[in-house]
DNA sequence: TAGATTGTTAATCGATTAACAATC
DNA sequence: TAGATTGTTAATCGATTAACAATC
């Protein structure tokens, strides 16, 4: 399954929570994707990937859509986050986060600065840094978002790939190198923002997000 | 030039800022991809695209290629920004940005909150939003961040693009709809974090990230 | 039935990768 | 010269789009 249509699926099923709460039972293909964004022939065929079926007449059904997407994207059991650098940005995240994903839950702050060790944000308990394998070990956390600066980003995804973290959300403004069986998603609002910029100034030509 | 493209050569001058510090003359095309986490090919595509070339022998110049790719993703004159949404992930994007590159720089924020309007975040002044089109204009501001709250930020990017703005960065959780010429990127850390979750899970399969 | 939608198959498109000649 | 790298061309790959039969 590559990566957009993941992306995707977590679009559609925001999109159904939506309807669900307005009392929606059913939505079209071309429903979903003026309000996703993209095309109906996409919809369908994220659909088809996770099991989904609709019927000419009906489209498909929200609560079984929602039901087979959340099963695809999901981990029953749920799924326990890290999150390392625990200064603006880091905060402004586990606020962000704070409540919106039950089952995707940041359970463990770190961050290098004894004035914040032990304190709480958002709920989330902030922890030394040499405190993270233990943690992330015994809290069974397998992802980790950085948000600490640059220049200790590479050395913190070492250690969180060694207490056993397999997939990492990267908000530091660096590329980081880890083995390859783990999953790495940079967010890089420096990038972002020099691309935003760049079609402003040039006009959409074919920018395609 | 695609989206991809651009955003390559965002990396590809940040890694050339480094080795400019460290006193780097020249670059092998396998060294910046290496650095970049991107191929040596492209790299050599990306370059031409932007009119550099490199010799076998000695590779590319660091500082003709800071200088080229400057020249093609900067305004010459620079550009100002505007972020909309004062609130925890507004103030801590404002202080990631604060100097950061002074010809993209972020000239204005709004808020809707009194308290906010008035007052000064990482040396950027809030208004009030009644007061964005006029800031807008008369700062000829042509990029806009949108870290207000999802459900009004189908408005706020309407407001932005009324008042010119060309594109926008969207950090709130939901689909925005504005004219074809306006570029948007989304940044969906919800949808982020959960395909780092699901890959984690999975095993990375094809993940591009 | 009529008609819009679904799901499938083929065609298109763009980007990446591979192969290779040119070059310093 | 020898050899690694550059730049070009062709091949491959994946995703999107278009066309169409099936369906309720």
């Amino acid at each position: 399954m590559s990566d957009r249509v993941v992306g995707r699926l977590s679009v559609y099923r925001r999109l159904l929570t939506e309807l669900l709460g307005r009392g929606v039972a059913n939505v079209y293909s071309h429903e979903l994707a003026d309000l996703a964004g993209c095309t109906a022939a996409q919809v369908r065929r994220d659909l088809m990937a996770v099991g989904s079926s609709g019927t000419p007449t009906r489209g498909y059904a929200v609560a079984g859509l929602y039901e087979r997407i959340t099963r695809y994207l999901d981990s029953p059991g749920g799924q326990s986050v890290a999150l390392v650098g625990v200064g603006n940005l880091g905060r402004a995240i586990l606020a962000f986060f704070s409540g919106r994903r039950p089952k995707l839950k940041i359970v463990a702050g770190f961050d290098s600065d004894p004035e914040k060790v032990g304190r709480t944000f958002s709920g989330c308990r902030c922890f030394s840094m040499a405190e993270m394998t233990s943690v992330v070990r015994e809290a069974r956390i397998d992802v980790g978002i950085i948000t600490a600066p640059a220049d200790c980003a590479q050395e913190v995804a070492g250690a969180l790939v060694g207490a056993g973290v397999k997939g990492i959300l990267n908000f530091a403004p660096v590329t980081i190198h880890v083995a390859e069986d783990v999953y790495v998603e940079p967010v890089d609002m420096t990038v972002s923002l020099e691309r935003v910029a760049f079609y402003a100034r040039r006009g959409q030509d074919e920018g395609s997000g």
